[in-house]
DNA sequence: GTCTATACTCGGATAGAC
DNA sequence: GTCTATCCGAGTATAGAC
């Protein structure tokens, strides 16, 4: 027969054109970055672009959908890691890494406008979510039964609640202004058991 | 001459309009929520919308112009309470009161999607902004003052982080889930002086 | 291109303050 | 009684969906 795919030339187009089009999306906005721009960005055709993805808002998708594989990893390695609380700290500090691009407050509140118009969007969003959800619930159990965590917490609430400051950290990110520091600063204080010292 | 103008109607009928608006646009969105929704929530006409506002993102804008006036008041107050971490506590409870509204998160997407179309809406956000984390940071300062709070922490920086809590509070939020307790304890964690338990 | 939805306008009417 | 703040019904114009 002829030529068969090249599964490993697919995957490298794919990034190329999903890494111009997460720096132009969180930078100009969706509507704003033709697809003409990313397919320049990333050294192609526009009609390569449509070869590689359905449609535009497929090429906005893949932006997020590249993160459920890589949290998925981050957590299995995680679970090796004897001391929960500091694996707990190293997921947090990769799932926070990206923050520190100066287009990811932009990426973040596009992503906010696109999901209005796009269900697939929101399911991916879930998903990546529920694993990042699961995985810290996880975490902050092992924390709870090693004595380094507050037993009153309720772990799946804390987990939430954790992902809520990852979020605040993307959200209120500055170009020069890592907020990684004062996540692990927060989130550490969070789960220690208290002293008594609350009024 | 004739008729004067009743300062107190004014401000009744604004108020109306934009309490109504508040709940549409949280729950609906800016665009999906004609004005002619909004007056019939309010128990008018269309057309005295347009007569008490300049048009629908002066009415959105009203929305969030609220919060400056009921925040400086929030601070004078605080200003004047002797513990000033409870006071901060105190102010940031204020603060996150409306997160437990439904509309809430819905609200606060729309906020940033807004942002982009309507430099006014910018300006009156960075106001109110700029007034919150200034007070907060009097607040630390004074905590750190009595000792209650971390000496090593920036007063600025610390009020910054401790404002994207708050967001987070807001994005998070979700019927019957309050995380006014959460953002108390993790404020209060996250301020106290550390006691040579980081790893 | 057509067509709909909707932001916004306009010419009054009403009624309360002087 | 006069004047005008306040409000309404009936439009127009136009941006965006299709």
């Amino acid at each position: 027969m002829a030529r068969t795919v090249d599964v490993a030339r697919a995957a490298r187009r794919r990034e190329q054109i999903v890494r111009a089009a997460a720096g132009l999306f969180g930078t100009y906005g969706y509507t704003a970055t033709p697809v003409s721009r990313i397919a320049a960005e990333a050294g192609m055709s526009t009609a390569a672009v449509f070869y590689w993805f359905e449609d535009k808002a497929a090429v906005f998708r893949a932006v997020f959908e590249r993160d459920l594989p890589r949290i998925e990893s981050l957590l299995r390695e995680a679970s090796g890691v004897t001391d929960p609380v500091e694996a707990l700290h190293g997921v947090l500090d990769a799932l926070a890494a990206d923050s520190v691009d100066e287009s990811a407050p932009g990426l973040l509140t596009e992503l906010f406008r696109r999901a209005d118009h796009d269900p697939a969007l929101v399911a991916v969003m879930t998903a990546t979510d529920e694993a990042v959800v699961a995985g810290l619930e996880r975490l902050v159990a092992r924390g709870i039964a090693t004595g380094q965590v507050d037993p009153t917490l309720d772990p799946r609430e804390s987990a939430r609640w954790t992902q809520a400051l990852v979020d605040a950290v993307y959200l209120h990110a500055a170009p020069g202004r890592d907020l990684r520091a004062q996540l692990r600063r927060t989130v550490n204080a969070y789960l220690a058991p208290t002293k008594g010292d609350l009024p």
